[in-house]
DNA sequence: AATTTCAGCAAACAGTTGTTTACTCAATGG
DNA sequence: CCATTGAGTAAACAACTGTTTGCTGAAATT
């Protein structure tokens, strides 16, 4: 997995082959199927295991408490630390999210999906969210979450000055969405 | 260039073959190389094809005025009714955004680049834009954009009830964005 | 101590890949 | 009307592809 993963800096998933993968791992070509069925499968494993650490990441995200300004502050700031920690998992979600193998595609879809769902549990929590219909909680939930992803994306193919812009910009626009949630009018 | 896009169904560009285009295409190996000379030379080819009726699109989105809720109602609708009638090219930006072969990847940046100067641009001469700072105009653009772009991305993979699912959120959350604009400070 | 499982290997298979070369033939243009 | 260009072809090249088969040796289990 670390063979392929090393190899998807550079293309993506579709165009692996497994001759390449396990050249790369140091191995046959047949030890491969001692642990993989497809590469699909490798492709899946690789979901979960990209996935998993940023859970926690998101998990941390909100753990914190305090005011809206220095919550912000603080996700962007967890998020590029996450980036630069998991370049390489961050690149391949962005990546194949909307790639061209299915069963790569579904499986971030569906760990995304987990994701948005945690986080609408955490917001509808939240003060601000109070007398809020479920349907525009979940709103906000996925329009957080696909800014993280995006963000993230950005950010793992930026260098040092494109990043400050980026983390930049990311906390504005969390903030004006802060300032939306707090005159939103739910009905 | 047909061909191409007709294949891009099913997997990513970096995965692509000459042989399998130009098989796709009714034509010999050879005959590929008349027209271009790599296979990423397609691919940026494919880019502006791609974008130029994305363009036009984003321009007939913000030429209509109005009451913001029926803005973006329209905006909405016509986001939907682009990717109706162009989604192998939709699939394609969405897919190559972050994709694997670099050189299509660049021309899809550039492109969103101009995108987004021509939004900032407009959203600068709106009302509720008077006294904001150049960088939380282009903050909003960016926003837009990539909303924009996410949402038909999603609208690509999407059955008939699902896209009812998709547009409802996204209106939701181009209001949110609105109410956002409304009650912003800028400094 | 014997046996089973695990993770690896080399070799072989028929297909497919990108690219080059030398060629045709129709359309275009002065 | 002749020359040039544009867009196509077939054939050949070595290199690489995914997958199967039967084999090995070490580790784990009984």
């Amino acid at each position: 997995m670390d063979a392929a993963l090393h190899l998807l800096e550079h293309q993506s998933f579709s165009s692996l082959g497994m001759r390449e993968v396990t050249r790369e791992a140091g191995m046959s070509p047949a030890g491969f199927y001692r642990h993989f069925r497809d590469l699909a499968d490798l492709g899946v494993a690789l979901v979960e295991e990209a996935l998993a650490s940023l859970h926690e990441m998101v998990r941390a995200a909100f753990k914190e408490q305090g005011e809206p300004e220095e919550l912000i502050d603080h996700a962007v700031r967890v998020i590029a630390d996450h980036v630069r920690e998991h370049r390489a998992h961050v690149r391949f979600v962005a990546r194949e999210r909307f790639g061209g193998v299915a069963p790569v595609r579904e499986a971030i879809a569906a760990e995304l999906e987990r994701f948005t769902e945690e986080v609408a549990q955490a917001l509808a929590a939240q003060p601000v969210s109070a007398g809020w219909g479920a349907a525009d909680v979940r709103m906000v939930a996925e329009l957080y979450v696909d800014h993280m992803v995006l963000t993230a994306a950005a950010l793992q193919q930026a260098d040092a000055e494109t990043e400050r812009q980026i983390t930049a910009t990311a906390r504005r626009q969390l903030r004006l969405i802060s300032v939306g949630r707090r005159h939103w009018v739910s009905g």
